[in-house]
DNA sequence: TTTATATTTAGCTATTTGGCTAAATTGATT
DNA sequence: AATCAATTTAGCCAAATAGCTAAATATAAA
């Protein structure tokens, strides 16, 4: 369960370019990403993400993309899993169905007519 | 429609905690927000929320607020309808229902099979 | 055991942000 | 016309952010 800190620090981390582009393509499978799911936790194969090339895909310097995946991270946007010197990125879903929930709702509850704006009353 | 420059600025705004609290107020009917509905658009009752009466609920000065408003504003999160010499603020659905949209679709693709994270594969 | 690869940490700097007060603006009321 | 009320603008300052390079750490490969 997510509360308004986790909230506020997830909205943050999203309202950069760098990271909602980096945020973008894990979610979306705009990276390779994926850890191939017929092996082993710890048999994790090459073209998963891992820090460097997601890198690869903008013009910062590697330390700055790292800083920009560990506030991800701590957000609970992704999980970071370490194997052998190299760190796996993935996207997060739980946090995801958690930030679609809210807004979801606040969306079904102006349906329903529980919150309403100007220029749609009658 | 929101583009990504669109959805970096929401993120942006609600990642901030004075800004995500009155977002949240807002949005919930923590606030006596609405318009009459049974009145001519001009006529706006009195209990509708105005800048002062949101910068009272915090313990910063009326232009921060009126600062943080401008940008909730900015963002397409809230209107802000001039009527005599108050300003009303209102929620913008619209730009709610997107953001669902945006969340909802990421659970459904990973609901789908089209992605997905290390720790719910098989 | 030396070198290469992947990543983070440290320390620096420029820019942005978020707070403040004072002043300006706009419309309402007296 | 003068004053009051609601809000914004301007200008100032401290803190946070986001970039960089260099150095440190950890594991892999030679």
């Amino acid at each position: 369960m997510l509360n308004m800190e986790d909230k506020i620090k997830i909205f943050k981390a999203l309202g950069h370019e760098t990271r909602f582009k980096i945020f973008k393509n894990i979610f979306t499978g705009g990276y390779a990403c994926s850890i191939d799911d017929s092996k082993p936790k710890d048999d994790i194969i090459a073209q998963a993400t891992c820090v460097t090339s997601i890198a690869e895909h903008f013009d910062f310097a590697l330390p700055t993309i790292s800083r920009h995946l560990k506030e991800l991270k701590d957000a609970k946007i992704i999980t970071m899993v370490k194997s052998k010197n190299k760190i796996y990125i993935e996207p997060n879903i739980e946090t995801m169905k958690e930030i679609a929930g809210c807004f979801g709702l606040i969306v079904k509850e102006y349906e329903e007519g529980v919150i309403y704006q100007y220029d749609n009353t009658k």
